[in-house]
Parts: C-alpha cells; structure tokens; sequence
DNA sequence: CTGCATCCTAAATGATACTG
DNA sequence: CAGTATCATTTAGGATGCAG
C-alpha cells in the first residue's frame, strides 16, 4: 500500500505501515476543520457547510464520507420533511479532538508571526532578484 | 485571501482570517511527516527523503520551501564538495512539533482501529449492492 | 548532493444541473 | 435539505534532464 521501501515512521515500532495513511486522512486539506468544527456537538450538513466556509458541497460530503469511513464521525438520518441529517464526532473522533484542537489553537496562537515571516521571506526574494 | 464571507474557525476570536492558512500548510500532504521526520534534530536533504519514503525530490524540495517561508524549518548550505544541506526546525517549528507528535502518536496509537474501520466500512458497502 | 526547469499524468476541486 | 452525477478546470505530483 505504501511505494517507499524504508518505513513511514519509524519510530513507532513495526506497525507503521498504516500510519502513514491515517495521517494523510488527517492531513487532508479539509479534515482538521471539519472534526474542528464539530467540537461542541452534532452538526447538520448545511450548518457544517457553513461553520467550514469556503468549501463545495461536493467536497464537504466527499470528505465525510471518507471521516465517516475511518469511523472518526457518524452519520445520521432523521425521516422528516425536509430530511435533516446530523454528523458527530465518534468515541474515535473525540479522542483525535484533543490532539486536533492543540493543533487548532497552536494555528490560533501563531498566525500572526507566521504571517510576519511569509512577508519577511517574500520580501527578501524580491531583494536578490 | 479567504473566499467564504463567514469567519473561518469563529471559535477563536476575530484573528481567525490567517488560521486557516496556517491549517493548510500543516494539513498539506507531507508538512506533518515533514516536521515530525525532523523531530531529533537536523536532517539533510536526502536523509529527509529517505526518512519519509515515498516523497519525489521535487515535492520534497516545494514542502521545505513552503515550511521555510512559514518560519517552521531552518535551511543551512555547508560550502563544501560535495555540498550538504541541512534542515532544521526553528524555534517556532519547535513549538509546533508538539501538538504534531501528539497527532503522530495518536494516529500510530489507532491505526490499527482505523484500518479496522475501513474494512467494516467497505464490507457494509458491498452487502448493500 | 542538491535542486531547478520542463513536460506530462493523475487527482482534487468547483460549477452546475438534477434527484429523493 | 442533502445529496448524486457530470463536466471543466485547477492543482498536485512524478519523471527526466540539466546545473551549481
């Protein structure tokens, strides 16, 4: 499943054959926002949509789709008019919340200064060409 | 820079414009693996790709340019022959390592789960065709 | 060894229209 | 409302060749 000979992550014993692709579930553009997003509770889609910003339909179910598969949210369906659909976070998805949340509020609390940075980089490009 | 009108992660006050940029970066294919691969100490650039496996040298090469304009990792050219470059998480990439290993170890801790997962998933899938 | 430039393919994503 | 399906576009990614 996975091309490179050596190991992923090798310093997590033997089994880090599948590591590897949980964390590129994980890395997925959309991901740690949507499990973000659905830190307080259930979610309908349309709210999800919107809590994100910035995301197609298509690409917000897509995206759960594979959460849902990894066994991270559930999905579920009311029989009302108009059909109401919630998605929550699993046992799983919470205990990934904690880590994902340190990551969140690192972003939070760093933003800024990596906004310095990125212009102080740019900056010095334009200065050599 | 952001497209959605709403506030990205509202949760976080009214600084949540670059956050989101800032998510992206970590959630990029390879800027976890990246960061955590660096997590002893400095690598250069062919011990990276080996750490990693799988990465193409031109992937590798954009992902350390990106995580150097962010600040995260440090770039040293040693002027000898054959050259040897190395990098280096910064201060700040040093910071970030935490909440990233906390995520490594999380996703080395239920792999296995997860992959569990998947497969119930797929099976549910194929009874339902 | 490092890494940039180029070409080319595969995958991700957006827009739109349509369905239960 | 919550999708699915399709099409068109953009982007990521790999392969190769060349340069410092």
């Amino acid at each position: 499943m996975f091309p490179g000979p050596p190991a992923a992550c090798q310093e997590h014993g033997g089994k880090g054959r599948f590591v590897r692709s949980v964390l590129e579930r994980i890395g997925d553009k959309w991901s740690l926002m949507i499990i973000g997003s659905l830190h307080q509770g259930p979610l309908r889609f349309s709210a999800l949509q919107q809590a994100i910003g910035g995301i197609s339909q298509r690409m917000l179910t897509l995206n759960l789709r594979h959460l849902e598969r990894d066994g991270l949210i559930s999905r579920t369906v009311y029989a009302e008019v108009p059909p109401r659909v919630e998605y929550e976070l699993t046992e799983l998805g919470h205990s990934l919340l904690v880590p994902v949340l340190d990551l969140v509020n690192w972003a939070a609390d760093h933003s800024d200064r990596i906004e310095t940075q990125r212009e102080a980089y740019d900056a010095a490009l334009e200065g050599e060409s």
